[in-house]
RNA sequence: GGUGGGGUUCCCGAGUGGUCAAAGGGAACAGACUGUAAAUCUGUCGGCGACGCCUUCGGAGGUUCAAAUCCUCCCCCCACCA
């Protein structure tokens, strides 16, 4: 099986070029293909997975990711799919953020075994706009970009489209040219809003060449409740365990919607796609299971397997151990009988003696330790029986927490179901 | 550059002198129900030790007993015209 197919039983692919063409080039020897990621931010997030899953089974397949950190494009802005203008990076930010970026790839692609990042920094920003314009931009037809359907949202908004982002296409496409003559790239990856942009390269190797390359697309990933994968209330779910922790990234997944658990095994972890097939009948407690190894593995991924043991021991002691049938994608390292145990995953607190000798009223502890948002909404919480203290209900928002409430050393402080907090007394 | 229309609480979006911390919807949060799920129902949803006080309606001033609402200047967005 070649990674093409691979690639579309695990639910990556949404559009092809050249369908046949394809299959045989990704059948043959090795191949050089790549995807483009904004230097937006120093850290990627969960939405950039499938990106980042798609090189690393091309390189598990022998050939050879490379992962373009668009540094330059970065520096104007891709309005593809976008509602507004986005705000234009400084090069100096940019910098960093690829240093960032490269750190998170290296846990899923091997950059010592062939795999390359490059920035397209680096061959963009000394770009002469005459000789661009005469040597690339005559390619372009301007007919033929206004009817892309990645400019077509901004072109029909009140906000229009601003000349700068209108570039941006001849920009990815020259990157893709020039990944074409530096490394033999025949193809690009990226994500459905892409779709333009990539043709647009196909097209410009083919004129200016006489090469050809190739396209692949990913589906927009969303939950089953509709939403952009990825993103929850508190924002962006990171790769970064300083943004995200290893902790919440674990429990990010277990949260998975259940019609999502087999799809997000395919897409999101290793694991053999018959062993996943079998999870699609199963339900209830049983499915949970699921969840708890989709959340195992995807944080050993991210985070190496140490941080997802963590992780699954500090979700143990929270919510109860379980253990899990070995016949249960089996292929899975996940520890299969759950050991509770305590565990600094679990945010935690140092509070001095002195205060809690005297107690802290519950609603001003809950604001401090970020359990709620402010005092006010500490008030509420308690008011609505959401605050717990070694889960028993606190009865009241001015309830003191003292040394009354302490046991085996600690103090656990909930808010709702799931969002617990740890306070351990200074030593003096 | 001209003319007209706009900028409201996380988002969308009402509100054109007091009854406005500001309708409605969405998101979010809590409770019940559960499986650390979804759906549903109920409640909450600017801050404050809080039946009161304080700060919000693009920014800065002003009119008034009283302004999101009226006036002046400024900033930004949009449409049409040039």
């Amino acid at each position: 099986m070649n990674v093409l197919q691979t690639l579309k039983e695990r639910g990556f692919i949404e559009q092809t070029t050249h369908d046949q063409e394809l299959e045989d080039l990704l059948s043959g020897e090795q191949v050089s293909c790549y995807i483009g990621f904004d230097p937006t931010a120093s850290s990627l997030h969960v939405g950039s997975l499938v990106p980042i899953m798609s090189l690393a089974h091309m390189q598990r397949a022998g050939h050879r990711p490379i992962a373009l950190v668009g540094g330059g494009t970065g520096l104007v802005g891709d309005p593809s799919g976008k509602t507004e203008m986005r705000q234009l990076l400084t090069l100096e930010d940019v910098n960093n953020n690829a240093e960032g970026i490269r750190a998170q790839l290296a846990r899923f692609i091997d950059f010592d075994k062939g795999a390359v990042q490059e920035n397209n920094a680096n061959w963009l920003v000394g770009l002469k706009y005459i000789e661009f314009l005469r040597d690339f931009g005559r390619h372009f037809s301007v007919n033929r970009m206004i009817k892309a359907e990645s400019y077509r949202m901004r072109l029909e908004s009140e906000e229009g489209l601003s000349f700068i982002e209108f570039n941006y296409m001849l920009l990815q496409a020259y990157d893709f040219l020039h990944l074409f003559n530096a490394y033999g790239c025949q193809l690009q990856m990226g994500g459905s809003d892409q779709w333009g942009n990539i043709v647009a390269g196909i097209d410009l190797i083919r004129r200016a060449k006489g090469g050809s390359a190739y396209g692949i697309t990913f589906p927009l990933i969303t939950t089953s409740a509709g939403i952009k994968m990825g993103k929850t209330h508190k924002g962006a779910v990171w790769l970064d365990p300083d943004r995200t922790s290893p902790y919440e990234y674990f429990q990010f997944w277990v949260n998975t919607h259940d019609d999502d658990v087999p799809r997000f095994l395919a897409l999101f972890t290793f694991l053999p796609m018959e062993q996943i097939n079998r999870v699609k009948d199963l339900d209830g407690a049983e499915l949970n299971l699921a969840k708890t190894i989709l959340a195992f593995e995807a944080t050993t991924l991210a985070h190496g397997r140490d941080q997802a043991v963590g992780a699954l021991e500090a979700a143990y002691n929270m919510f109860g151990a379980r253990s899990i049938p070995s016949d249960l994608l089996a292929a899975s390292s996940i520890p299969r009988e759950g050991a509770a145990k305590a565990e600094d995953s679990v945010p935690t607190t140092v509070m001095d003696l002195a205060r809690l000798e005297e107690g802290v009223p519950a609603f001003e502890l809950f604001d401090e330790i970020d359990l709620c948002a402010s005092r006010g909404a500490a008030r509420r919480l308690l008011g609505q029986g959401g605050g717990y203290v070694n889960n028993e209900r606190i009865e009241s928002f001015d309830y003191k927490i003292s040394l009354v409430d302490m046991k085996d050393n600690e103090i656990i402080l909930r808010a709702g179901k799931k969002n617990y907090h740890r306070l351990v007394v200074s030593e003096k």
